[in-house]
DNA sequence: AATCTATATCGGTGATTGCCGATATGGATG
DNA sequence: CATCCATATCGGCAATCACCGATATAGATT
């Protein structure tokens, strides 16, 4: 139960939910969704370090970056049917909207090399 | 977006998912769920209010009682699908277990009548 | 090995939330 | 119409949370 509520904690910010959107489009790294969310960079990397430790992205490490996706091939029943849900919901958001315009154009070397 | 963030809050609470358990055996009125989640009368009717301002819940006045049930068929697919996980979940929890335990034994009459 | 660079963690702050006891409300009863 | 009773609302308190800037970390590059 106490794992369940914490999913539905996690589900219930704006910014994450906006993270979970974006990762639908392909997996991004920290910067790249910084730079979208326009929130310290601190800030991001708290909402990923919440979503991870539910189960509901993943993160991979490649070269300078830590890539975070959402989780694929769930087996939590619970994890897997909020991902379904959330797949199907806020798509005619506006902010989703312009997010996913966003990350389609979003060029990681220019926003991410100091 | 906003009133699923709402609904997402509504649901990341041990209590108020407790009474969404238990509104799945029967209709109940405050003092029976209050009797059985053991917390102040306030607390469960301030709990009933945010379930019922999100539409996961409903209320219907008789005689002396409010009772709360869960909503039927609900058109929107968010808090429909929602309801339908919840139903699914939760049912090896050793609390939900108590309470549904405890629900079928209830007698409102001797709970509620001062 | 020294230095970058992307990301994680820390400490502090204001806002939100759950809880309670006390009180208000309003429909039912006498 | 006065009273009763279940429920709703209010005010205050402690805990949790999202946010930030500053700093630590660790893998990659030189």
């Amino acid at each position: 139960m106490d794992e369940k509520i914490k999913t539905f904690k996690a589900l219930s910010d704006k910014n994450r939910l906006r993270i979970l959107k974006l990762l639908e489009a392909k997996p991004l790294c920290v910067c790249e969704l910084n730079a979208i969310l326009e929130i310290a960079q601190s800030s991001t990397s708290q909402h990923l370090k919440v979503l991870k430790d539910v189960g509901l992205i993943k993160d991979k490490k490649q070269s300078y970056w830590v890539n975070y996706y959402l989780a694929q091939n769930v087996k939590d029943n619970f994890i897997r049917e909020q991902l379904k849900i959330i797949a199907k919901s806020f798509n005619d958001d506006a902010v989703i909207k312009k997010d996913n315009r966003m990350v389609r154009k979003i060029n990681r070397k220019s926003l991410c090399c100091k």
